[in-house]
DNA sequence: GAGTGACAGTTCAGTCAACGAACTAATGGC
DNA sequence: GCCATTAGTTCGTTGACTGAACTGTCACTC
């Protein structure tokens, strides 16, 4: 039970969910999963982050449940959110809307809308156009007020993102 | 700009939330903070946290804004949730239903209600007896069903957790 | 106004994880 | 067979976390 980086003794739900997700760069890694990125580079160059640890995180999130590893088109191994990954989502955005309220004067870096009636849609899931409540895959997120004059990357990832997308659409075809 | 511990070059607003409170039990003292925890040694006591890594957590959220330094009743030092901090409450209680939810067979650890009528208020916020949207000093946390069985400590904050308390009120009067 | 106790930190040596660069293994296309 | 692409692994260095002990400060008491 207990993992290698755990909270003991911790009565709260909270401290089991940051034992899964809690080290550093696993909910960048989880993020960056519901934008459509898949594949072991894809998520090192993105993230910048060292091959080592995205080994080790890429694994302990699949066997924590969280991404399931699937083989690609073209002989690759894949990385996808599983039902209990995409569960995170509101968790996520709720974070992700904290950040652009503090520290992003010039407005959010992403927006999201649904995509059958492009109504904005807010933390709550709820589109503001049609009033239903938009499961992910129907999410589009596309770049926001907040983004210009961000330095950008010349990433694939970082490319694909510079235009409206649907959540979970991989980034390669 | 750059925190100790950053995400450099990341567009996202999750990276830079992450930078204020992504750190190892940056979360953990939030949420205690949120249950009434004022005092360093009660955050110690509670959380088995090194105090090293407490006093350096707690001046990087004071710094942030998250929480406010303010003096106590018998001069002592006590940290309290800003309005920046209280903002938090959406995120982690979205955390909280993920543990719940896969890591918590028997139901979920902590159940919050509405202070008014006792009605049952999910992440939402919206209470199910009088559908408003509770503010936050207006919850009730109470015990769950998840938490019997429990391994209990003998600390106050558990002690003064194991009964129904508006979120916010000081452990200590 | 010295003593006592509670509290809020700091110090420090040992351990463990993150970092960055280089390397290896497996696969597919030509 | 040969080369390019991709997914990792290895490894030395750096930096953070850990746990225990220590220091400083304040309020209260006698």
């Amino acid at each position: 039970m207990p993992l290698p980086k755990d909270y003991a003794g911790q009565q709260c739900s909270l401290a089991r969910t940051l034992e899964i997700i809690g080290e550093r760069w696993t909910m960048l890694i989880v993020r960056d999963a519901f934008f459509g990125v898949r594949r072991f580079g894809d998520f090192a160059e993105h993230l910048g982050i060292p091959r080592a640890v995205l080994s080790e995180r890429l694994a302990s999130l699949a066997e924590a449940g969280v991404l399931s590893r699937i083989s690609g088109a073209h002989g690759h191994i894949e990385y996808a959110l599983t039902g209990k990954g995409l569960s995170l989502w509101p968790a996520l955005r709720s974070l992700v809307d904290w950040g652009d309220e503090y520290y992003s004067a010039a407005g959010p870096r992403r927006v999201f809308r649904h995509a059958a009636d492009d109504g904005t849609v807010p933390a709550s899931g709820i589109c503001g156009r049609c009033g239903a409540t938009v499961p992910v895959p129907e999410l589009v997120v596309a770049p926001g007020p907040g983004l210009a004059g961000q330095p950008a990357g010349r990433d694939p990832v970082t490319m694909a993102m510079a235009a409206p997308r649907r959540l979970l659409e991989p980034i390669r075809g």
